[in-house]
DNA sequence: GTCGCTGTGTAACCATGGTTACAGACGGCC
DNA sequence: GGCCGTCTGTAACCATGGTTACACAGCGAC
């Protein structure tokens, strides 16, 4: 198939148990994969669709998140590259339809492997290892997402986003309202009360965290609304 | 160790993949397991606890579930005999602590496998497999999970957990609300609610269902309040 | 410049559901 | 019967967060 070289050392390097299977497994893959170059903003897959094939990502990021009837959307975890999608290994597995929907962040280029190649790829003990230790890693984030969805305000949930990510965030309010499946006029609210606190300024499709150590204080412990 | 012959044998029906090991392997597994006999209402293993083993479900159920700061919980799902406990793998596998809590519904028989045979028997294939397919199958009800809580409303939730259980439920109010994560007088409130509009007769302890479809269709679409 | 798009500020309102605080009902036990 | 514990009914209140509805600011295209 259409394999750029730099784009298949890439793939190897992003994803070295390939180079632990056996020659004759990693050429069956290679030969049966089908590579896609992909626009940012793209739904690779969506809730109710069987599964076509199994991603490696190679380049970008894939966005995998629960859509509500109106429209909102809570993202699930984010596939980058040298990672894989549990989603996608668990309807592989047990032959179920996908429950979530996945787009692209930014332009993505990604290896996709039918899922008779898949199933035979876990033949291979190194592969299928590789596959369960990611699952297991997910879960944990999984069972956080539940924890905060469930239980945290927004507010809490709001102060965690931002912190971790330097002191100076590019972002608009509603990118902020779809990190926690929230609308945007709430994330105004809040961060205006942030700011007026004094924890954060506000600029056009920008923030500035000015106290960090306030905003941990608030995502872990009690609010101070409106 | 204590292995009442009896138990065995169920411990084998309900787990078929353990006769599928290597003698060998097997014999490994029963020589260093722990057999548990635990009443009602334990605590088997609890957050932030380091995970001591792999749990086999012989008798009874284990529920495991998310707590709120304030002592509200919230069900992630129950390990019957048979089953696995995806939580117990995922810390065995990436050495982390647990992130919930379990606890045992009924009288419950358990045999526990310590970490150090599980990741022996983890290089057997057939016990792979077998806990690898289980993990597949969790996935999507803990998706499910994440949409109920995040965008479904209450009584849309009451209303899901009533039906498929019979004509005539035996729950207290306070079961149910534990069930969802809520509080003992919304789901009074609630199922008076339900009962003015035909749908549910209330009784001590006790709960007729007279409307399966009505109460189906306020499961799926809009709802009808106070 | 001005048109129009995107992002922000803000206020009023409303739905949901948790909290507090009781009263009473049923049933078991003495 | 009387006492007590559990379960239920209910109402008032409040916090949270989503909805609606604007006004306006920044900025690029023309």
């Amino acid at each position: 198939m259409n394999t750029d070289p730099a784009s298949r050392q890439q793939l190897l390097d992003n994803y070295p148990v390939l180079q632990q299977l056996p020659a004759a497994a990693l050429a069956a893959i290679e030969h049966s994969a089908q590579w896609l170059q992909v626009p940012a903003g793209a739904t690779l897959f969506d809730e109710l669709q069987a599964c076509q094939g199994f991603p490696f990502v190679v380049r970008g990021t894939i966005r995998v998140s629960k859509c509500a009837p109106n429209g909102r959307e809570l993202p699930l975890y984010r596939v980058a590259a040298g990672e894989t999608c549990i989603i996608s290994s668990s309807c592989l597995l047990a032959s179920e339809q996908y429950n979530a929907r996945g787009t692209t962040e930014s332009e993505t280029l990604l290896m996709l492997l039918p899922k008779t190649v898949f199933d035979a790829s876990m033949a291979e003990p190194a592969f299928r290892n590789f596959i369960f230790h990611l699952f297991a890693e997910r879960i944990a984030e999984l069972m956080q997402l539940i924890e905060e969805v469930a239980f945290r305000k927004l507010d809490q949930r709001l102060a965690t986003l931002l912190l971790g990510k330097g002191r100076l965030l590019q972002v608009t309010h509603q990118q902020l309202a779809d990190e926690l499946g929230s609308v945007r006029e709430m994330i105004s609210r809040l961060l205006k009360n942030f700011a007026d606190q004094g924890l954060v300024r506000l600029g056009r499709e920008q923030l500035e965290i000015l106290d960090p150590a306030g905003l941990r204080q608030l995502a872990s412990s009690g609010s101070a609304r409106l």
